[in-house]
DNA sequence: CGAGTGACCGCAA
DNA sequence: ATTGCGGCCACTC
């Protein structure tokens, strides 16, 4: 079973990311709690960089709501990606990050 | 198979 | 206030 957990860890992540909605952000801590474990956030962003690249992983942001370190591209891909889901940031954090964070429980 | 690393978070000195 | 360290689990080489 715990492999089977391990799994679904990732599992989780991947299927809350996928479930983000335009113009939303979430963070890597979150995903990580909502997962079960709310100190793996790092394994968030192993999975961010070994997972689904065609997961909106730019709506992922660490808990400031700043843009993400290894971002592909840059950091300034991924505000231009948030900026182009309606997403405005500054600085390289996102804007109102508090109100347009994305919560499954919502 | 074993070891290292990671797009993080929280606390301590 | 800032800096440094550890911890957690998963993924890759």
């Amino acid at each position: 079973m715990d492999k089977q957990e391990r799994t679904n860890f990732k599992q989780d992540v991947e299927h809350l990311v996928a479930q983000i909605p335009l113009g939303k952000v979430t963070t890597y801590g979150d995903l990580a709690g909502l997962a079960g474990h709310a100190n793996a956030a790092r394994i968030v962003g192993g999975i961010a960089h070994f997972g689904d690249p065609e997961l909106p992983w730019q709506r992922v942001v660490n808990r400031f709501g700043g843009l993400a370190s290894g971002y592909p591209g840059g950091r300034e891909a991924h505000a231009a990606h948030l900026f182009a889901e309606g997403i405005t940031s500054t600085n390289h954090i996102v804007d109102h990050f508090e109100e347009i964070r994305w919560r499954p429980n919502l």
